[in-house]
DNA sequence: CCGGGAAACATCGTAACGCGATATTTTCGG
DNA sequence: CCGAAAATATCGCGTTACGATGTTTCCCGG
């Protein structure tokens, strides 16, 4: 399951290969924990995250993409396309996310009136519901674990 | 795939359900998006390091696994069920991971002198070399990332 | 010292998900 | 008005984590 990403998201646009050397120094073991604790966290965060969306009814991929939709910068919909990129996945990946999610009356699809190619994808009243409870969970969460899962602080390491 | 933890990793051991009432109040469209862009910080971090470490020939699990042993507190070993805490999964999907890893000479599996019932899992030469590679670039990555990373803010959102 | 229950690891079959390859519809420049 | 590119959709497949179940080892009461 390889994966080349078109337009790549991070930084600057490359992979790192095998050939390409580490810039920096070994690691210590200090540094080996630090690594391993954030993503203990990440794993952590998204585990309560699955337990608690299944409890709702709905899957991990289906809450993301709600979120994605009311949270997209400046509207409350998107296209399949910019889904894509917002949950870091191919656009068929997403056609097929969307299917899902449209048969349990989670989100519809309108005609784009800008663009007959594309399509707005746009949360349903029940979508807006679940998604709402879920959020609130999701801030109260992330309240409490907010320090356990911020990115390890390299300098405060030595 | 509905997963009940056996010992909850988070707060208070408890998952909220259906009938739980969410602490807050509703979320400003500000919170959405501040929810959704850390999702989204996170599923870019994943997707780097996906890229990354396939170019490199393992898995993302595998990865994971290594860091996980490695980065283990106060040891460079861990035991079956010590990993599926750190990896947040259940034994035998360890299990699996483990059998996977140890094919491609990644890890290796040593009797635990002081329990017959358990094993030491413990990184191989190459798992090691491997290992480090990939974390040095994954801790390049995070240090350029980390804003775009870190949870939101609630307090500065107002 | 021994028998039964619990703990730790392992095996097997299954289902969901994301992907590559490919097809279809719509847009747009010349 | 036509061909290339863009956006969405369809199909088959491999990987992975899971539930249910089995095996080995430890430990404790009698």
């Amino acid at each position: 399951m390889f994966v080349p990403v078109p337009v790549p998201a991070w930084s600057d646009g490359r992979v790192p290969g095998p050939d390409d050397a580490p810039t920096g120094a070994p690691l210590s073991k200090q540094e080996f924990e630090a690594l391993a604790r954030f993503r203990f966290g990440i794993r952590r965060y998204l585990r309560f995250s699955e337990e608690t969306v299944r409890r709702h009814g709905v899957t991990p991929q289906q809450y993301q993409l709600l979120l994605a939709l009311k949270g997209f910068p400046e509207r409350d919909w998107a296209t399949v396309g910019e889904l894509a990129e917002r949950l870091q996945l191919r656009h068929h990946s997403v056609v097929e996310l969307i299917d899902r999610a449209q048969a349990e009356g989670l989100v519809e699809r309108v005609a784009n009136p800008e663009d007959g190619r594309s399509v707005r994808v746009l949360l349903t009243r029940q979508g807006e519901r679940i998604l709402g409870r879920l959020s609130a969970l999701h801030r109260d969460e992330l309240r409490r674990l907010d320090t356990t899962l911020a990115p390890p602080n390299w300098d405060a390491l030595g």
